[in-house]
DNA sequence: TCCATAACCGACTGCTTCAGTAGGATTTAA
DNA sequence: TTAAATCCTACTGAAGCAGTCGGTTATGGA
């Protein structure tokens, strides 16, 4: 598996987030709820995505959180990156902050690197699917109608 | 990190039997010392690429390894799918035999998974990546001068 | 006929990460 | 004052990673 869980509740954290209109905080129990996700979890994951710049919170009763920016300048690389490190193929795969691609067995003996290539490559795939999808377009994609209200979720059960 | 050792290990360790003529066949000792990897260690990995068909071996004195195609036959995604297994960004994806992906939270509720677009684009980028990268061109990218006679290995100790 | 070489196989181990739980402290609106 | 919420640290079982080890089988050559 390319990503852990981490990425994938992240992201769907995210992505509820983004449905809301905009100032209104959205409480992690009501996220927690509406993607049936366990609420102790979410709040480590939430605390990356704070840390990162990515949502702010409100503390105290009728507190919660919200985008940081409009889903539209949010990029998922951002968020993946916060929640997973720092996205590399490999362990030795370094990114200089210039965007330099770095790999430790380059100097290995006589001769480059043998993977050096297909992971340059790879990286390259990955990173352009992140950095080429915003949170907004997910937010569509989840959620085609652009309905204001949630989902009616606790109704059920 | 995307892909663990494995990946990488047995990628030089491919490479390192492409560097061959042809019908010789390499022993695993000969790779070890070559790329500086543990022996036990590569022979699980070895396995996986035989039981993947992408190498044939030859038992006893003198017996080896070698590609059981030519390097230019043989695309990265074989290579890294028998070493790590199927490769999907997130636990809850599936590659049907037609090609088709499918997602567990599919049904979950009354839309679309909301992050089945985005993993949709990162597979698609790491697979255009691994299956557009022949062994052939990793050979080349570690020797650009094509010598033909192999590092000397045995000759040391 | 030995013997060195090599593939083959399974069990075991220390370590780290994952996924989640638990318990509390702090902040704030009502 | 209190309920709702964020915030923080520590802990835990399970799984995978990166090997190691010991032994079995096959084979070419002396």
């Amino acid at each position: 598996m390319l990503f852990s869980t981490k990425a994938e509740y992240g992201v769907r954290l995210m992505v509820e987030l983004g449905r809301q209109p905009g100032s209104v905080p959205v409480s992690l129990s009501a996220v927690a709820e509406a993607e049936r996700l366990p609420l102790s979890y979410l709040e480590h994951l939430v605390a990356k995505l704070r840390k990162a710049g990515l949502v702010t919170s409100t503390r105290g009763a009728h507190g919660g959180y919200r985008l940081a920016k409009p889903a539209e300048q949010i990029t998922m690389d951002a968020v993946v990156e916060a929640l997973e490190g720092q996205i590399a193929p490999m362990e030795c795969f370094h990114e200089t902050p210039e965007g330099k691609v770095l790999c430790s067995h380059e100097s290995d003996g006589d001769r480059a690197c043998a993977t050096k290539l297909l992971w340059t490559r790879v990286q390259g795939g990955v990173t352009k699917a992140l950095a080429g999808t915003t949170l907004a377009e997910l937010v569509e994609f989840a959620d085609p109608e652009a309905r204001s209200e949630p989902a009616a979720v606790g109704s059920a059960a």
